[in-house]
DNA sequence: GTGGCCAAGTCAACGACGTTGACATGACCG
DNA sequence: CGGTCATGTCAACGTCGTTGACTTGGCCAC
């Protein structure tokens, strides 16, 4: 019983333990990068012990990542049902912003990793179940449901690098913004956040119009989707 | 005249020198993550040398950005122009995917930093051209300019990303299948490439949703664009 | 001309970071 | 009781961006 009380060998780590801590660190210090220094510091244990639990950072980041999904799809599925898949799809897109936006340091670097865990596919899964119930035929939901994944994600990515950035390089950004868009910026956060309805809002035209639909309150004709040869 | 002929003592060493250099490095090695050393050691020069043309690394790759953003509008400006809105914002995302994937190292770096150069301002004023031309009002065109820039870039960048260095299994897939298919890249890559195709074609069914525009090929009813409350 | 300012480049060093290998230690199992 | 194994520590490495001290030579004012 030098200092760290008796002498404790077995537990101390573990792969949930670091992932947990890991996470609150993220919360308390949104926008401090998560590093292995830190959170070693935090598990009062030495940095390299994390190799024992996590092959690599990388490892570690996409475990954090696919906890997020959890915590995301979770609140999704706690949330009751509607009809209304557009306005499901908005409770989608707002968790997401909300769960990533939240630790804007870690859904920066988390960037594309997110291949591969189960709540990752859990949340596909919803996304897809929403469009079906929509009136998208099974393959195509599959489809758009990827499609809508990468593009929300990838808009709060890129929403979560900017906010992660250094203060002085965030003033230049919001700055260039401002003289590129006009001057009704207020913040950088606000930016982003309004752009990326201005985006979902279009999206959701889109899809509604690939559905054919003939929406409730507006009378709308078909718009049948044809194959176009872009690009 | 030993090698660099007598005794350079002024130039060697310029702003847009470096740039050259850098982008070169860029399309020679598109995986290889731009780093100071291996600039400098390309310029035979030490790596701090660049540090009396830029003030940080960070400016250089804004730099970088904004030579890329002009390469873009330069091309999209060469070609003939057409009253077809569509196929011309077809046009630019397009482009901006040739241009940064060409570079995925570099265009993931880039991430989300607007330049603020003056080829970027030229690149939004395009693409607000192409907006009101298509029937959008100044404002509106302004506002949609935003959006959908920033809906293309950040799909780019998450797909760089993904090609740069997710997973030494994936770069190597990459690299394999560069040396196999020659400069375009494809393989792995294919799959970001459609789920963009699919991204894009529905944002546009949600830009002429918006516009309440009857398409030439299909015949179309309005869709009347009216305020949504959906987040 | 001459002396001083200054841009431009070199060199050594720093701190942060992820990662590796050699070691220690205690638990568990035969 | 002895060996194996998991877990943690420690020292060290290589890469990266960045800084500060130093050198060198051109240019301009006097």
């Amino acid at each position: 019983m030098t200092q760290t009380a008796t002498r404790r060998v077995r537990p101390v780590l573990s792969r949930d333990g670091i992932a947990e801590t890991a996470l609150r660190m993220t919360l308390e210090r949104p926008f401090t990068p998560l590093t292995l220094a830190r959170l070693g510091a935090e598990l009062s244990a030495d940095p390299t012990a994390l190799y024992r639990h996590y092959r690599s950072r990388d490892d570690l980041i996409r475990e954090l990542g696919d906890r997020l999904f959890g915590e995301m799809v979770g609140t999704l599925e706690a949330a009751e049902a509607t009809n209304d898949w557009e306005a499901m799809l908005g409770r989608v897109t707002t968790v997401m912003r909300t769960v990533l936006l939240r630790r804007p340091a870690l859904a920066a670097d988390l960037g594309t990793r997110f291949t591969g865990g189960p709540n990752e596919q859990r949340g596909v899964a919803l996304v897809r179940g929403i469009l079906e119930r929509a009136g998208f035929p099974s393959h195509e939901a599959s489809v758009q449901a990827r499609a809508f994944g990468e593009l929300v994600l990838s808009a709060v990515v890129m929403t979560a690098s900017m906010m992660s950035l250094p203060s002085d390089a965030q003033e230049f950004e919001l700055e260039v913004s401002r003289s590129l868009y006009g001057g009704d910026v207020r913040g950088a956060l606000e930016y982003e956040d309004t752009t990326f309805d201005s985006i979902f809002e279009t999206y959701l035209l889109g899809l509604r119009a690939r559905l054919g639909h003939t929406n409730g309150t507006t009378e709308g004709a078909n718009m049948n989707h044809h194959e176009r040869g872009e690009r």
